[in-house]
DNA sequence: TTGAAAGCGGTACCAC
DNA sequence: GTGGTACCGCTTTCAA
């Protein structure tokens, strides 16, 4: 198990020719005669010989990974970006691999610092970071998924989280109600803010003025889904609808609407931003907000790829990528008027 | 953003040195004098000098990475030990890349084949391989976790796969039921084997003969656990208690259990192998045998790690870790006896 | 304490 | 076609 490496070197002495020729016949590149290149897939074999990619890529300066960076692999929103992703690159001869850092700043920084980090030939990012120096100070083609921070250096592929929001809204709006309640998080990212001033704006073209009683902002968790529908069913006045901004606070409101023993679409109407799957057990199914989800990591890792391979001449404008989103209708917004 | 590298060289030329001073400083552990360690660092600094990682794992051949390879990365028992392997992994200054295969075993190779396969320091790997070959050929610190293959070479941390399954067929018949269906899938690996033993010694011991009829096997996917569960409650003669082999069956079954409007643990028995949200979700809960996920990744990365540091000459015995499961009643098995 | 130089294991250019 | 060899950027003896 631990017998000493054997190296290209080796392969040559027993093939009788110059490492110059094996690195031909193993690249294929060059033309080398069918005799030689015989006798040296040969000794390849017998030797049992695997060439070091480490070396190889120290003068190519090439590695054929990437990266993808999420917050967390427990939520299917990323995993399914990354499912996209992992389709294009392996199409393309990369492979992809997967960086989790719990959202945590210093945890980012950890892989960028370590190993592979540093020798990815580019990378997905959906990051953790709020500052634009961060992600301009990395130098390798990378594209930012779903968060987008501006003057950040780098490409991105977004959806219209306003538009969401705002779609998810104004359906309730439409439906007769007047208490919407909005359960969020920070407004740390592009992401989360939009899904506010989506709701802020559907409310108000509804003739509505939103209730900061109805606007509860936790920490984009299932537990503050949870403790926030709890809150608001509970108190004086309580909404006839809530909006769950992202899909693990829609599951905690579904939990905590379970608790209540209230029912989903009668006692209270609730819409999720993004699916997930308690949202399509419960019945009647919870009305989401879909976004192309797969579709994400499909486009982003055909720009990096497309980057990767371009020219460094090609230094062409910044590109953001918008996707669109779909409002859609399961039942669980109950029609108060007429 | 594509200007050269700043070497080890450039760095050794402004401050007036050599290039081993510079790594000596790099590195801390030999000793330099105070004013040309001050004048190095700053220099560093001043230049914005980041060491080419690549170059220094091939002459010390180390990466200082791990990896975990897992078939899927949805699935809550696989994060769950990928949790619990990242955080030692961390705390011995180990960064850890997740691989999921997708349960193919020509994904799996791909990545073995890889730049990073290679270049690991160590894995944990929950193979898709079933040949012990294929295992025997993995030249580097490797700790089996979960599926175990005899002859393969390496240590594993694994789970009472039997006892588990065989705790919960015998809940059933304490509880008065006999006609109980299993439904698992292939038994390619020991764990699904050893669970579906189980579930027949447990049958045996209460005087009950398991029917074919009532074993069910499909994929270890939801989707069978859906369609079966369907198919054993319109038969002729429905089963009263169904054990579900693994956790995305057991969401299947209460996906099934609720569209045909039956009530667990009234209408029929369930239990679940490994815990799952559904499960968790659903009135009565479901009773699960429970395993300890994130300690087997613990488990698993400490002896992986202590297998790196150790001297190649501490070949010891294979070893492997069992680890202990428990049968947690939360109500979905209905008492038919007395 | 510091420097020179020999690798690590490949690739690729330049001769022949 | 094939061989010689100068790198890639760093670490680590060995001497000074």
């Amino acid at each position: 198990m631990f017998n000493k490496e054997i190296t290209i070197k080796d392969v040559a002495k027993h093939a009788n020719v110059s490492v110059a020729t094996v690195s031909r016949v193993m690249n294929g590149r060059d033309r080398v005669s069918d005799a030689t290149r015989k006798k040296i897939l040969k000794i390849i074999d017998e030797l049992n010989f695997v060439p070091n990619t480490m070396a190889a890529s120290m003068v190519n300066k090439k590695t054929k990974m990437l990266s993808v960076v999420v917050p967390e692999i427990q939520n299917p929103f990323y995993t399914a970006v990354i499912g996209g992703m992992v389709e294009v690159a392996k199409k393309e001869g990369f492979f992809t691999l997967v960086v989790a850092t719990n959202g945590d700043e210093a945890e980012e920084d950890e892989f960028f610092d370590s190993f592979l980090g540093k020798n990815v030939d580019g990378m997905i990012l959906i990051g953790t970071h709020k500052d634009a120096e961060f992600y301009r100070n990395i130098r390798k083609p990378t594209i930012l998924v779903d968060r987008y921070i501006n003057d950040c250096g780098h490409d991105g592929v977004l959806i219209d989280n306003f538009r969401g929001a705002y779609e998810a809204t104004r359906h309730f709006v439409e439906y007769g109600h007047e208490r919407i309640a909005i359960i969020d998080g920070e407004h740390d990212f592009n992401d989360g803010k939009d899904r506010y001033w989506g709701y802020h704006q559907a409310m108000h073209e509804g003739g509505l003025t939103p209730d900061p009683n109805y606007h509860k902002q936790g920490n984009w968790l299932e537990e503050d889904g949870y403790r926030f529908t709890m809150e608001l069913m509970r108190s004086e006045q309580p909404p006839t609808a809530i909006f769950a901004a992202n899909n693990v606070i829609c599951t905690g409101a579904i939990k905590a609407i379970r608790d209540l023993n209230l029912r989903i679409g009668e006692d209270i109407s609730l819409i999720g931003f993004d699916d997930n799957e308690l949202a399509q057990f419960v019945q009647p199914r919870v009305t989401v907000v879909s976004r192309p989800t797969r579709e994400m990591g499909l486009q982003a890792a055909e720009m990096l790829i497309q980057k990767i391979k371009g020219e460094p001449s090609e230094q062409t404008k910044l590109k953001k990528v918008i996707l669109d989103v779909e409002l859609m209708k399961y039942g669980s917004v109950k029609r108060l008027n007429k």
